[in-house]
RNA sequence: GGCUGGGUAGCUUAGUGGGAAAGCACAGGAUUCAUAUCCCUGGGAGCGUGAGUUCGAUCCUCACCCCAGCCA
């Protein structure tokens, strides 16, 4: 039995969760349940990225104290979690002082003795948004930088502690030019070769205490500094697997076999996270999928705007089952998807409800007319094209095989007048029960509780109706 | 501003150097096993804009416009 580790991104906690958080936690967990069919001891991991600065101020805003604020927070997209029926085996928490600090500060001591921690004085434009500094040139003609117009810069100076991320540059460019660090799809691998090609400079990976507002972890061997948020928050992904605490777990775990993340944080994982690696003299994880975002009625998310998607309504009127086939089917993995009410209820009804539940409805009451007995059939294997598309993660397509599928049942149905109930008929309805056992298993990673009713309720040796599994909305 | 990727019917997308395709939506028809469902038929785009290469470009080249991401 091979092992499978998947993460998706740790997401900021300085707010709800929005549709996007939820886009990522279904295809993450759609592959991580595909592997666990395919007979893989599976962990899926994600988590909270609690360190951020952004969290402090939000906290802040709300008049909250930190902990409370982000372990609130994390809640909230533990729940989701949940609500999607996505289920992850490990939520680890940036803010957990026994495992993460400790693990984090492991990591921070192996590049130290490896020689790429230096400290050094810095004076720069300090983005809060972006956690980073800028140089004048790199901001617009207000002085503010591209991400975050309207927000001011302070100007810092003080002794950071940076990583040579420079020594790594030519190692980094082996790994992703020969995939043996491969990252899908292609376009993303463009970029961060040409990143990499641009040549890499040393950063900053540490704030002061005052900076950091005494939140975050704690430099070690130095108490008035804390770790800059990203070397702790991409630390999570080992932490959160034993690293630092439990040699045993980490060693059966490590090296992350896919990394899931959204494509506004590419460099971090494709650049820095394989740097600090390399430095601890650590695994590298085998694979990072990079999916696009969602827009929402044609927009992007944004809180300006007015238009952040919080999916938690959708999710309790209708249970996680549709919006894991919007999420999958509907968009491109690799494009922008749009989501918009309207479309997810056009997509209900046409093809849940019309298409594949009404199949599974006729059906059903064609073989209680006429009181088949079907005998019980094992499905275990994947349609060939089902898994080409999987390989390939194109979950779209992959569904969209299937779909094809159910769109062949109805015809034949139709074609052969199955409800006109001859003898010689049955053959063909024994036969479509049959298909739809299959359709069944091949649904079970994408619509996990869907898949289990049509299973349960076709697996013989008596068919019966049954409630619609997708009322029309 | 620089680097990536993208702009094809109302919407979402597929596709190719030489007859523009699918699903949804829409219109009409047929049917009743089924969740006003399924099935059949149909209208609808000359493929971001301009120029070039070519016997011929939506597909190649260049410029421009628009969208998305990154810019330590």
């Amino acid at each position: 039995m091979n092992k499978f580790y998947i993460s998706c991104a740790i997401p900021y906690v300085n707010a709800k969760p929005h549709i996007g958080h939820a886009l990522e936690f279904i295809q993450t967990d759609l592959i991580g349940r595909y592997h666990r069919l395919l007979g893989d001891e599976v962990l899926q991991l994600t988590g909270g990225d609690e360190n951020a600065l952004k969290n402090v101020q939000a906290a802040e805003a709300a008049g909250e104290g930190v902990q409370s604020f982000v372990d609130k927070n994390a809640q909230l997209f533990f729940d989701l979690t949940l609500k999607l029926n996505t289920r992850f085996d490990v939520f680890q928490k940036g803010s957990d002082r026994e495992k993460h600090y400790a693990s984090s500060q492991k990591l921070w001591e192996l590049c130290a003795e490896a020689g790429d921690i230096y400290k050094k004085s810095y004076k720069g434009l300090y983005c809060v948004g972006c956690e980073t500094f800028y140089s004048p040139e790199e901001l617009n003609q207000q002085g503010e930088c591209w991400e975050h117009p309207g927000k001011k810069l302070e100007e810092v100076e003080e002794e950071n502690y940076f990583f040579r991320l420079s020594k790594y540059q030519d190692k980094i460019l082996q790994l992703v030019e020969s995939d043996e660090y491969k990252i899908i799809p292609g376009k993303r691998k463009n970029e961060v070769l040409a990143f990499v090609k641009s040549g890499l400079q040393d950063i900053s990976i540490s704030r002061s205490n005052e900076r950091a507002k005494d939140w975050g972890v704690p430099v070690p061997n130095d108490p008035a500094q804390r770790i800059y948020v990203w070397f702790d928050a991409l630390n999570i992904y080992q932490s959160g697997v034993g690293f630092g605490w439990d040699e045993e777990m980490y060693q059966k775990w490590w090296p992350a076999d896919l990394q899931v993340i959204g494509k506004g944080i590419l460099r971090f994982h494709a650049v820095y996270w394989i740097a600090f690696l390399l430095s601890a003299d650590l695994k590298i994880p085998k694979a990072l999928l990079v999916h696009d975002y969602f827009t929402v009625n044609g927009q992007k998310m944004s809180k300006t705007v007015g238009n952040v998607y919080d999916p938690v309504p959708l999710l309790d009127k209708h249970g996680a089952d549709p919006v894991r086939y919007y999420c999958l089917a509907k968009i491109s993995p690799f494009d922008d998807g749009d989501f918009s009410e309207d479309k997810f209820f056009e997509v209900y009804n046409a093809d849940l409800a019309n298409n594949l539940g009404n199949l599974v409805s006729r059906v059903a009451k064609l073989g209680e007319n006429i009181g088949l007995t079907v005998g019980q059939t094992e499905v275990s294997e994947f349609d060939r094209e089902v898994v080409e598309n999987l390989d390939d993660y194109r979950f779209d397509l992959a569904l969209q095989t299937i779909w094809r599928w159910i769109d062949s049942l109805n015809k034949k149905i139709d074609l052969e007048k199955l409800w006109e109930n001859t003898v010689d008929k049955q053959p063909v309805l024994v036969e479509i029960v049959h298909e739809i056992r299959k359709i069944a298993f091949n649904l079970r990673p994408f619509l996990p509780e869907t898949a289990e009713r049509i299973g349960g309720q076709f697996k013989g040796p008596k068919i019966s109706a049954a409630q619609p599994l997708f009322p029309r909305i």
